[in-house]
DNA sequence: CTAAAATCAATAATGATTATCATTATTGTT
DNA sequence: AACAATAATGATAATCATTATTGATTTTAG
């Protein structure tokens, strides 16, 4: 993997973006300071920088991939109104994997939780 | 919601599959008894009959959405291999809800958990 | 039986993502 | 510093699952 400045454009900005975004917010973020920059490139690079466990790619969420730099085991909440996401911490549901094993027999690698429901933010907005 | 004889035959298919079978796979397995029905009526029925609660669809496994005639509470298991889906029981991680609401203030209405991993089919034949 | 409403098949359109391809940038080496 | 080898880029076309549209047909209420 070689160097190039859009990686590093790409890496620094979802290390400071909270929100869990898609390549496609992630680059109409970024385009108008960056025109050069293509919207293929964001993706390439989120895929690639996920393939190598150097950030988080979250699926399962709502159609699009996100993407996270926390690679930490956790969890995550979507909005159902916003789509904004958050994460949930661990020891909501642990050992998922040996438990599935347990009770099923299925050999069991990986565990995704996702929980819906409507943000602070949201609840604020609709009340 | 009227009857008719292309939703009746879809629910039946559903119910007689127990691998949760996405629109696509239901439609490949009814269209040469049932050269008549298209693809755009599977998609139709199915997401009526899980808007009405009769039938349950499972997004978040891989891409494409899955339908389930399974209505009770419960997770599930898809195999990185075969993408074939298995039932997992709902108390490997009970009240997920109410532990992220408590943990983190979210309100919470709904969890989906998905586990991945090899199933025995498979493990059987890569070894 | 007749008309309004629901349904149908076929196909065009959509949205997210990936592949292609000619060009450019990065790297380790002469 | 020039040199190939390779990886990365921008622009755009292609793909895949799904949804919308359309005009014809079927079902049910009156």
């Amino acid at each position: 993997m070689k160097y190039s400045k859009q990686r590093e454009l790409i890496l620094q900005a979802l290390k400071d973006n909270p929100v869990h975004p898609t390549a496609d917010y992630l680059y109409s973020c970024l385009k108008d300071a960056n025109p050069e920059l293509s919207l293929a490139t964001v993706y390439r690079n989120l895929n690639l920088l996920a393939d190598n466990g150097i950030i988080n790619r979250v699926s399962g969420l709502d159609g699009s991939a996100h993407f996270d730099h926390n690679t930490h085991k956790h969890y995550h909440f979507i909005c159902s109104k916003c789509n904004k996401v958050y994460d949930v911490p661990y020891d909501i549901a642990p050992d998922l994997e040996a438990r599935t094993t347990a009770a099923t027999g299925l050999k069991t690698e990986s565990a995704d939780v996702v929980l819906h429901g409507i943000c602070p933010d949201c609840q604020k907005l609709y009340n």
